[in-house]
DNA sequence: GTGCATGCAAACCGTTTGCACAATA
DNA sequence: TATTGTGCAAACGGTTTGCATGCAC
């Protein structure tokens, strides 16, 4: 997506368009990497220097919400620890964010795919399943 | 791996062997979803009311980097962005890491697998490879 | 007895929030 | 002008660290 169609984006799901917006996206697109909050913020901070972080993280968090970017977080943002040392592979329920391991022979078979670079020396790989589970799907009938 | 086996396995990796280490790994191991140290600390209080939250933090850490347990983090625990909206694989260098990005379609067409219930609604999935990227894999043939 | 482990408190870091001011539509 | 976005600073929550005490070997 281009400067302009980032334009009409936003205006088409209601943002209002402002230089910040704008200068934040356009980093994010110059990048083939996946920067943090901070990386991008130092880099726009260059061109606006009065730019904030926390102006950063809104943006960011704004711009994912409406689909016009995502966020690369798997699983949650805090640790969590599995009694065995193999990895496995999980499901993982987006509303109540349980996590429910699946052990999949179907999946251990997937092998190397043929769009993985070969100067990349693979150690493990894990598929991370994102849904909702029973109990959030039977209580989401009601709600929001 | 029991609680027998947990003892012998320290003692080989050589760590000592303290009733904290051995209550942590035993609530870890009654549990079949994915505790975090939080949720781990609060149980193992009840029984051992002294143990400190940097102990149970300590500890997972040390028995995870001796393969004694593992730790459910995907990527990293800081929040990534990126410029396209579309869910995708990613390779993720350990020792740097870099994230990039792979374009697979023998991923795509991984399908729902055999060993997920039925009662879970899947969304999307993702697959990320974790391995050493070329510039590390170089850099480590004289580093520790 | 030596060295590793624990516990406490403070520091740390990424992120979020409240609120006054500024810019957009 | 009404509403939405920005910037600052303070708060927040998960995690780490320094250091003195305690325990395993």
């Amino acid at each position: 997506m281009g400067r302009d169609e980032f334009i009409d984006a936003c205006k088409q799901v209601g943002l209002n368009v402002t230089y910040q917006r704008i200068a934040i996206f356009n980093k994010l697109m110059e990048h083939t990497d996946h920067p943090s909050a901070d990386d991008i913020y130092k880099e726009v901070r260059q061109d606006y220097p009065t730019i904030s972080l926390a102006t950063v993280y809104k943006t960011l968090e704004t711009l994912a919400k409406h689909d016009l970017i995502s966020k690369v977080t798997y699983l949650h943002d805090i640790a969590r620890y599995d009694g065995t040392s193999e990895a496995h592979h999980h499901l993982v329920c987006i509303k109540c964010k349980k996590i429910i391991d699946i052990d999949s022979n179907a999946l251990d078979a997937i092998g190397i795919p043929a769009g993985v670079p070969g100067n990349f020396r693979i150690l493990n790989y894990r598929v991370q399943f994102d849904g909702i589970c029973e109990s959030c799907e039977s209580a989401s009938t009601e709600q929001e």
